[in-house]
DNA sequence: CGCAGATGGCTAG
DNA sequence: CTAGCCATCTGCG
């Protein structure tokens, strides 16, 4: 099923791919910087994400500085690979899936 | 604090 | 064009 990113999802792409290591972004933090203001259309386009590896969708959190869900789910064992990946990264999250540092946030605009 | 509704854009038919 | 989807967000009880 060869799908077409649209120019929004490669925008989010483009975004996420720019998050440097040991950072993460919220999704209205990139809703905001696409300026289209709707994180559920970032969430889709993660979830979907075409260009898998290449884009680390884990590096994306709720506007909450929660982890939310990865995979498409909001809990899982996968949540628990993606704190060792943030960890091993520098980021650091509390059990409850809180950003422990919210300088660790970061800033697309 | 917890749930339901509204939101905005994507995919599929 | 219409209907359903989603990893959300906000408001209300």
């Amino acid at each position: 099923m060869k799908r077409s990113p649209t120019v929004f999802e490669q925008s989010v792409y483009d975004l996420v791919s720019k998050i440097p290591t040991g950072k993460v972004v919220t999704y209205a933090a990139m809703a905001r910087a696409l300026d289209c203001g709707s994180a559920q259309a970032i969430g889709q386009a993660l979830k979907r994400n075409p260009f898998a590896p290449e884009v680390p969708c884990h590096r994306v959190i709720k506007t909450d500085l929660t982890i939310g869900g990865y995979a498409g789910k909001t809990d899982g064992a996968k949540l628990k690979k993606k704190f060792s990946l943030l960890s091993g990264e520098g980021v650091e999250f509390d059990r409850e899936g809180g950003l422990l540092d919210p300088l660790t946030v970061h800033d697309f605009k």
